[in-house]
DNA sequence: GATGGACATTGCTCTGGATCAAAGACAGGC
DNA sequence: GCCTGTCTTTGATCCAGAGCAATGTCCATC
């Protein structure tokens, strides 16, 4: 038996529970680029992600759109169906093949009332989320652009990236556009950027894969608040 | 009878259970710029503004510091402690004089057992604050930092405002540099803006009072995404 | 193994708003 | 009613990064 992290919402729920919940549960497959949700229909469904990865996007009436974060293998997607938001704040895409678990806002309803740690977990996400907000907001802020993008790349790359030979591997793919819609900048500003570290040797990267080679000094910049170039 | 609006703690909470949970808390004095909680420390108590403003910041590592939103009366502060959290995300500092009613968090948790509803509408406010967040993010990405003014100024003016002869007065104290805290830009800009504005008769200002006059213009500014300027 | 669409690069230009400096205005405590 | 600290204004300068344009590269698929 294993326990599961702090961070999943079956922390604290026996394993004979955690089946009965995943029992209830109607599986989805997902093509790379297909629609799940759409920022603003009624929130129906309550959703985790088994395999691939989700990505959740925000647009504003005017048309631009900020990627607010991506949602792996384990992860929930619309907590705020539990706690009976009429509307998805957000939207989410598959970023890649995908395969989800969906649960009614009625069986939801249901499992929380058998299972309130399963309610508590929810609740600690989207409280969690919060937090993760104002940081961001935080960031936008006071930070420069690269050492957004510096913390961005690292971030990623510990939320389950794949350790290789070469060094730690972003777990799903990312575009220069994406990665700009999630530190509020340009593709152009976030591509030259990349260039640059790659010349270097920080990173590494084929077509929309990024791997951290040397991840280290990327967390250098990430703190340096202003700085050198040389030659 | 009157019924709490449904943003408030107390929506759909009988009267008489209102007044057994007001019964429980413990009334706190404060002066303008007495600290009530610093963000870090352990989040010990759940508070509810009576009278007066609490303003609510985050400081960065590195010393730089944004105003998360101001806390009026009736609001609630420290909601996370409903939902376990062991530290204040947010430091709240009074604005001016301010009385506030606080409940430890056993004190909380044995009230939210017995008043479900309670937890509920706290939990709520929660999932807003993440959205709201999310707006902002959207928003610093996005908008111009005149538009953000205007917008962060028209929401301050809606949030308790006071209908006076000469238009809507903000319902506490405000700094131009709290206001640029608030819109992540810098008190210089900020200041050239509403003199601008006051020029043209849209704001009225007295030291740290402001008076929306003509909001409809604030209105028009803020939705503008670039434009004139004009002799 | 060619074609179309999505993704990426790189040079050039321009500007919104940050930064710095210096001085003025207000309010509340003594 | 003065004095001190807090808040505000205004001018001058500068630059990080946005915007644009043109071109190159990858890859899925048929």
């Amino acid at each position: 038996m294993m326990t599961a992290p702090a961070n999943s919402i079956f922390h604290h729920v026996a394993d004979a529970d955690r089946e009965r919940i995943l029992a209830a549960a109607e599986p989805r497959v997902l093509k790379a680029r297909e629609v799940l949700a759409q920022q603003g229909d009624p929130a129906t469904t309550f959703h985790v992600v088994q395999l691939g990865h989700l990505k959740l996007t925000k647009v504003s009436p005017d048309g631009h759109e900020i990627v607010v974060r991506f949602v792996g293998p384990g992860e929930p997607f619309a907590a705020v169906v539990a706690v009976g938001a009429a509307a998805y704040p957000v939207s989410a895409t598959a970023v890649e093949p995908t395969r989800t678990l969906g649960w009614s806002r009625e069986a939801l309803a249901t499992l929380l009332t058998e299972f309130p740690q399963l309610r508590t977990n929810i609740v600690g996400q989207i409280a969690q989320h919060m937090s993760d907000a104002l940081t961001r907001v935080q960031e936008i802020s006071t930070a420069r652009v690269e050492q957004r993008v510096a913390r961005a790349l690292l971030r990623l790359a510990e939320h389950g990236g794949q350790r290789t030979t070469a060094g730690v591997e972003i777990a799903h793919p990312l575009t220069r556009q994406e990665l700009a819609d999630l530190v509020s900048t340009t593709l152009f500003t976030v591509s030259r950027l990349l260039a640059r570290w790659e010349e270097r040797g920080l990173i590494a990267s084929r077509h929309t894969h990024i791997t951290l080679v040397k991840a280290r000094d990327l967390a250098a910049l990430a703190e340096t608040p202003a700085e050198d170039d040389a030659h």
